[in-house]
DNA sequence: GTTCCCCTGCGG
DNA sequence: CCGCAGGGGAAC
């Protein structure tokens, strides 16, 4: 799912869900790909706790907690971090699905891909992270100890500027969308984004970085900022997985110029949308707007 | 730089 | 059956 603003949208709406409310109980999975802590340390460590902030970094989260430690999540593709008072289809599979009349309204109960489960000593909801593939990640990090994913972050992609990027273009030879999916370079673009703005930007994501000019690499800053600005105000992109921690679904699929358009006309010039692989994704462009 | 892999499910 | 999917890291 996430990107950035999925992230975004994650962080705001689940830090009330767990601000100040303190762990009882802490259940997991057993140990696989998705603990870079082991399971059992977390069962450990955790009750007691309480959270006193949740942060965004790229498509990171931290959650700081009240003696020093932090908690760190990857959404991965599938990850849904969310309140147990959700409701939403996208946490079920698709059989369960199909035996549902379309408005019934049924009650979340954690399932084998339910990773990771924090129950509290009121009478708040817990909170759950549920990761089908389990490409997300969680980790529990000590006091003041650092983490390389994090260390190796570029600027945030909500604050990066024309001039970074025409800096960290000049001396690469490989396509632009390469460089903007690029985390080291730029925290928080992935597919969806990288697509979407260099359209708006008019620049074809097979462009050899080096060939950027400064205005183009402003106008694509710019649009990067839009687009991921724009996401966050709809809630998001759900395309298949992403739900907010309410089970509330974004909107931002609704918008998309290139991503996910294959073989439908262009909205600019009416142009057929084609698809190419790029760093072995899904590339979306308009053959004739952008170059 | 590419290429392959991690994992599960969906849709053609 | 096959290819495809908002991610990222390690191995060539």
């Amino acid at each position: 799912m996430p990107e950035l603003p999925e992230v975004e949208i994650t962080r705001r709406r689940i830090e009330p869900l767990l601000l100040e409310r303190q762990i009882a109980r802490v259940k997991t999975t057993r140990d696989s790909y998705f603990f870079l802590t082991k399971p059992k340390t977390l069962r450990r460590a955790l009750p007691g706790r309480r959270v006193t902030a949740v942060t965004r970094q790229g498509k990171y989260l931290i959650a700081d907690l009240d003696n020093g430690q932090r908690l760190l999540l990857h959404l991965g593709m599938t990850g849904q971090f969310f309140g147990a008072g959700a409701t939403s289809v996208r946490l079920l599979s698709s059989t369960q699905r199909a035996a549902l009349s379309p408005e019934t309204q049924v009650k979340f109960e954690p399932d084998e891909h339910t990773h990771l489960q924090l129950w509290f000593d009121d009478a708040g909801p817990a909170v759950f992270f549920r990761d089908v593939r389990k490409f997300g990640k969680v980790r529990l990090l000590k006091c003041n100890e650092s983490d390389p994913r994090l260390d190796r972050l570029g600027i945030d992609a909500l604050k990066v500027s024309g001039e970074d990027l025409f800096r960290a273009s000049k001396p690469r030879k490989a396509a632009i969308k390469n460089l903007l999916l690029d985390q080291s370079v730029c925290a928080g673009i992935g597919n969806i984004y990288a697509d979407e703005a260099l359209f708006i930007s008019g620049v074809r994501p097979t462009r050899r970085a080096f060939r950027m000019t400064r205005s183009e690499c402003n106008q694509l800053a710019t649009n990067l900022q839009r687009v991921l600005s724009r996401s966050i105000e709809t809630g998001g992109a759900s395309i298949s997985d992403f739900v907010g921690p309410d089970g509330e679904d974004g909107h931002y699929q609704d918008e998309t110029q290139v991503y996910g358009r294959t073989g439908k006309p262009c909205h600019h010039c009416a142009t057929t949308i084609r698809r190419t692989v790029l760093a072995q994704r899904g590339t979306h462009y308009c053959p004739s707007c952008q170059r």
